[in-house]
DNA sequence: CTGATCTACAACCATTTGGTTGTAGATTAC
DNA sequence: GTAATCTACAACCAAATGGTTGTAGATCAG
């Protein structure tokens, strides 16, 4: 059933490629078209290495794909990492919403004897 | 309507935080149930100092709270951080499908001479 | 009161991160 | 062929990260 999930590691990388501003930005062009890396790099006020290295993170994170074409690198996004990104926050926003609900039906049944179930190992 | 949105430097914490296993699955505690500072520490294999630390990074990026219970300080997870997290996702999925969908128009347009199961980028 | 527990915080350390400059190899344009 | 462009990669640097130990203040149990 859960099949496609990301390993820890492979989390770790994802959220860690998507907390830079730059890189959000990144994803976030090649998500809407084709760039080249120094196409890309015309955007920052940083050098083209600095851009580079950007890219080379988010390819390391299965969040884009960059594709040799002439002397140029296309990069283009890789929708699956971000796909799976999604999931697992929408794993903890579905957990979430369970335990409100298991609350709130608590509350309605009325039988506050115990100060709530204690934490679950 | 782009309503509550995170800054950009907000956006960088929220994913900074997550973009740790340790503090993954604190906060996948934390929506489960109320955890003291210490009660979560006995699940991980580092010190006390070590897993503060941790919490106060999750906290920083408001997705979890802490509230002082006596001498304990009660963790709670902050629904509010995860969801702009994840609206942030989406909207790229969104803008993802939009242009899957246009390329989609452009090739049925296109005179479907060959027989091209190609991959869309 | 005394001792145990929970937390906060400082100081320290190794590694990673985000940036720089510089050099060199391919590919394209003229 | 020569020059310009695009990329890769190394070396370096300051700052942030993720961990440690140690000290000290509150609060609770007996």
């Amino acid at each position: 059933m859960v099949v496609d999930q990301l390993s820890e590691s492979e989390m770790d990388r994802v959220f860690q490629a998507l907390a830079d501003t730059t890189r959000r930005d990144i994803v976030h062009k090649v998500t809407l078209a084709e760039y080249s890396v120094s196409g890309l790099a015309r955007y920052y006020a940083m050098s083209f290495a600095a851009v580079q290295k950007h890219v080379a993170v988010l390819e390391r994170a299965s969040l884009i794909t960059k594709e040799k074409r002439g002397r140029e690198q296309v990069v283009r996004a890789n929708h699956d990492g971000l796909r799976k990104a999604q999931r697992l926050l929408d794993n903890y926003e579905a957990i979430w919403r369970q335990r409100v609900d298991r609350i709130a039906d608590i509350l309605d049944e009325e039988a506050p004897d115990e100060p709530q179930g204690k934490a679950i190992p």
